[in-house]
DNA sequence: TTGATATCCGGAGCATTGCTCCGTATAGTT
DNA sequence: AACTATACGGAGCAATGCTCCGGATATCAA
């Protein structure tokens, strides 16, 4: 599912176009609607039936990944830039999350697709961990190398869930996900009964 | 909307028991299907239909707040006896930040339900907040006299955030929860540019 | 150029969900 | 027993993710 993206080989004309179509009516419409904008109205702008929409991109969540794999993809090769160019590994990591703060702000209810309860949004929550949890990892490892009180995957799991609507007036996820790695850092003696996975 | 749990006065017989039957059923049902379980479904339980549903509880929203209001009372009078019994306001934030995750993680959907992008939970938003973020405010002055680097409000929202997605086997929405407050109990350098509002 | 056909398209339609509407039943009163 | 304010029930509406399939069309061989 999750190629549904490459330019494909012996694919028909018309749907090499439509397929870029959608991808570009998508990410309009993620802009101007936010991102868990009904996929009937992706199919509209990008002047499609739904169909072709779901032949493309079997879930909405497909649709979703595809938009923003190169952002996450960029993400995730910051990682180690970051912790061969920060003054200290702790630097590194919180200017990493802040990254990935600013992207989940962003794109309006990115964050909140990215959960959302249900199985529904499977697709799109397995693509985000498998291409971010590595990085997390590597960058954690260095920050505290006496092992963190949290896993990578639960503390990007965490800062994720910190930036669900982020939209609100007064809430602030970037400093929340500033003073939870903060937490991290300092692995104070909550950390006692602690030593995650 | 909010106290349509009332006794109430000069009912007809009938609408009281029936307002209880919703009560009971909903309680079930949040319990087995989580609280994001279909309305229809609570309404089937009570043996009622969906006219009488809505009379007695106009949103889902307000059937939410209804079943836990309760607990939510008890977690906001938590509050003030933690502050007076615990060693340090610090241990009282922690122990009292526990509670309310503890609260959270345990009514499957909850925490889902209590953002859920949209304003569809506007209500149950609302109930929790007013009722909840007075007592994390004056825990927070206790612990953090110099003023912490985030509101009583961000705080609390940010921890209802963390709490999402609770059931996953691999993420530990408590200990999240206690780095954060260790964040903001350290108060690090990152507050140089805080002092939120 | 002209079929033949594998491939793709479009949008009506299904199932689910929150919520509304309104004709009907009934509790409480006289 | 009759009467009326009150409450009941469930069909129905709108939105949404996703499926289905008859019809159009790009591509290629002759």
């Amino acid at each position: 599912m999750t190629d549904a993206h490459v330019p494909a080989r012996g694919k028909r004309r018309d749907a090499v176009r439509n397929q870029q179509q959608l991808l570009d009516a998508a990410a309009a419409v993620f802009v101007e609607s936010g991102v868990n904008a009904p996929v009937r109205q992706v199919a509209q702008r990008a002047g499609v039936g739904m169909g072709t929409l779901y032949r493309h991109f079997p879930t909405r969540a497909d649709l979703v990944v595809a938009v923003y794999r190169h952002q996450v993809d960029a993400a995730a090769e910051a990682g180690p830039v970051l912790l061969r160019e920060s003054p200290t590994p702790a630097e590194a990591l919180q200017s990493w999350i802040a990254i990935f703060v600013e992207f989940l702000v962003t794109k309006h209810g990115l964050a909140d697709a990215l959960n959302g309860d249900a199985e529904d949004s499977a697709a799109l929550h397995r693509y985000f961990v498998d291409r971010l949890v590595p990085v997390c990892s590597d960058l954690l490892e260095a920050a505290v190398p006496s092992g963190a009180s949290i896993s990578a995957y639960t503390l990007l799991r965490g800062v994720g869930n910190l930036c669900i609507g982020g939209a609100a007036p007064d809430y602030e996820p970037a400093r929340l996900a500033r003073v939870l790695v903060d937490g991290v850092l300092v692995g104070s003696g909550s950390t006692s009964h602690a030593r995650g996975r």
